[in-house]
DNA sequence: TTGAAAAGTTAGCCGAAGCTAACTATATTT
DNA sequence: AAATATAGTTAGCTTCGGCTAACTTTTCAA
């Protein structure tokens, strides 16, 4: 039972895609996953098996998907990794909504569980009611916007690149 | 001139293996990349021979590799981007030497100017001499030991996942 | 209830990025 | 200068994770 030899990113995102689904009342069908992942259905199919080898969904042809409990606690991990990033990205750094929720998805793969516990503490830190009388996401918008103000030449958005 | 398409992470790697043993004097050597990187040589190669047919390194076998105007841009920018990471895993979240130069190595993939731009700026407002009197990172150091000691059960490191 | 539409599966292909093994070129040593 | 060690290359294989096209199963509506 040890190891579990480590997911690839691409099965977490599987994961995680079936854990939401099947909190949203709705049941994991294979479309949804696809549609949510933007891949075809096909290789949905391929992913399934594949965590089911692992023994992380359960998985029969043209029936339905469920998660195993080990799939589950996985899932649950995966998708707490992205809350928590995606909470410092739009709580903290204060960007917009889609940013925060497109780099979450890229960067919960790749930070470990140290870099998340860490953030965890820090945002609960930056949060906490009585953060010295201020509260340092609002003042850091501030700050922000300020420097931005600062470096903005032309009215268009920055970064061409 | 548009595009160029996007670097997959691991060509990204490759340019800033050579970026970085260029600026210390020393030469880019195909071992040398390899050992950085933890790949075979077989494997340098290749990923030479893709950079060069991007016009980002000048490539000529058996001899030496140097980076392009453009080349030497874009591995400026992704060691800019680890810069910024890693300085925020250490300086900011206190993270150990080695943890936060892994995370800042895997995630410096995944994330977009928005994010690199916000978090250069979060980084200058927290180190800010005057952030109200206090020193933000050495005030999350205390509050986060104090933190961990409530959790700290036994002895043992935390998470045997 | 039957027949089309939608969902799911299968087989076979592709590109990326690694690897090994065997080869070639360059460097170093004697 | 010849021999050997080291660096670099090539060819061919593997795995992963997509894709398309064609097929099967299920669902649903006439």
């Amino acid at each position: 039972m040890r190891k579990s030899e480590k997911l690839s990113a691409s099965l977490e995102d599987y994961l995680e895609a079936i854990f939401n689904l099947l909190e949203g009342t709705s049941v994991a069908r294979s479309k949804d996953i696809a549609d949510r992942l933007g891949v075809t259905r096909a290789s949905v199919t391929g992913a399934l098996k594949n965590l089911a080898q692992k023994g992380l969904v359960y998985y029969k042809p043209y029936g339905y998907t469920t998660l195993t409990e080990k799939g589950r606690r996985l899932a649950g991990r995966v998708a707490g990794r992205h809350q928590v990033l995606h909470s410092f990205f739009s709580d903290i750094l204060g960007l917009e909504e889609g940013v925060s929720q497109e780099a979450a998805c890229l960067a919960e793969h790749a930070l470990g569980p140290e870099i998340i516990d860490r953030l965890t503490v820090f945002i609960e830190f930056v949060s906490r009611p009585d953060a010295g009388g201020k509260d340092l996401a609002a003042e850091f918008g501030l700050f922000h916007q300020q420097n931005s103000d600062d470096h903005e030449c032309s009215g268009g958005p920055s970064r061409p690149e």
